[in-house]
DNA sequence: CTACTGACAACTGTCAACAGTTTGGCGTAG
DNA sequence: CTACGCCAAACTGTTGACAGTTGTCAGTAG
């Protein structure tokens, strides 16, 4: 009874809705409900113990996001991405992440850069033993563009990120890249702390497009259409 | 492991869900609903001659989209921005237009640059007659834009967009500058056409920086506190 | 054997009612 | 007069049922 008693705390969501919104997307990230496939009210509503009411609002915001597409009278089905899309999707996180690196570069305090370094460590030291590997983790991307200290443009990456998971969601953990990835990072860090925006964002280029034609290649060797 | 099919293609049907969705986008962008205002659901599903449940499908998609802030069990609200805000939303949209309007210089068929210079034309004839002189018409962004050919790059471009619409809703249709910013849009096609991306980029970060300013002025002299 | 027709089944879109939470007002105590 | 607590009205969150549409499949005509 007493459980639930506490003063509304913002950005605590207690709605069937909103919860439904973010089981339904681990489920499209991780691939439970995988590209391309149909997605049935009612047993899924059923499944997650809901009513198809609340589960309608959470996939009208999946629509909105780009995870999922939804046809009138017809259904909603997972997003898929053609590799022309991937690119398209990657082209538009280099624009975003190069601006807010340089952003980063410019007026981000010291220390929140020196919390991304010890952040690197901390992936490094736990990268050997776990299956938790892998080759682009978000949070450091996640981080950075969170230095740019521009909410909007996180939004815009996060959105984007959402889209190029989704669309890669057949290239599991590749550990080999993990290590280089890893690399990768610490050289874009190292020009952040030297304030180089230029060359940070460089770097960033750099490593981007070498994710990306990782990407394709898994995908084209999946489906060498 | 679970059986796909294709996502059907075909148009769009009526829905009210849909169709809310698209009235309520513009009642808030043209102030019929302004910024900071509760929205009531019973009071305007019944204007709207809709139940409920559409109208909160719609409301969840505007929420995704920015447009509107929902507090659970405390309602939806009008976004409103502050002038910091609005300035990060234009930092975000110079990002995202300059890489538009170089990927534009270096790919965009010249017919469709054309295209652009032939609705200008149409635009300063339509511009001394009618009240429809917008100073930041939104059709010449939004084709550039389209120029890229990077629909996520458009879609990005249209959620800031409508952003900034709505920040700055309270500065309404100044004549004035629109004669300066379809100046300003023929100095950036002009450069298009010459295919020199960056001076094109660099006439549309000046266009909208001065746009910027100009929405400032208004808004602090609207609300200086 | 193929192409069309009509009915059936499955599913989505919509609605009205129910349930739980928040909010504001009133009264009472300090 | 102010502060606290209770209570009712208002509103949001959720549900189950109903209605309309789509896709399928048997049956029939060509």
């Amino acid at each position: 009874m007493s459980e639930q008693t506490r003063p509304p705390k913002l950005g605590r969501v207690a709605t069937y809705a909103g919860q439904s919104l973010e089981v339904l997307r681990g489920m499209i990230l991780d691939g439970t409900l995988a590209p391309a496939e149909r997605i049935n009210e009612v047993h899924l509503s059923q499944a997650l113990g809901i009513s198809r009411g609340p589960l309608r609002e959470a996939i009208q915001r999946l629509a909105s996001e780009g995870l999922v597409e939804a046809v009138p009278h017809r259904g909603v089905y997972v997003r898929s991405f053609s590799a022309r899309e991937l690119s398209d999707l990657y082209e538009l996180r280099v624009a975003l992440e190069t601006h807010a690196v340089r952003l980063a570069a410019r007026y981000a305090p010291q220390q929140r850069i020196d919390e991304l370094g010890s952040m690197l460590d901390e992936t490094e030291s736990s990268m050997g033993s776990a299956s938790g590997a892998y080759p682009e983790d978000p949070d450091f991307h996640a981080r950075l563009a969170r230095l740019a200290a521009n909410p909007p443009l996180v939004e815009a990456l996060t959105d984007v990120g959402r889209k190029i998971r989704l669309a890669r969601a057949r290239s599991a953990h590749q550990p080999r890249r993990a290590r280089t990835a890893l690399d990768e990072h610490r050289e874009i860090l190292a020009a952040l702390v030297a304030r180089d925006g230029e060359g940070a964002a460089a770097k960033l280029e750099a490593h981007l497009t070498s994710s990306l034609n990782n990407a394709l290649a898994v995908l084209r060797a999946a489906e060498p259409d």
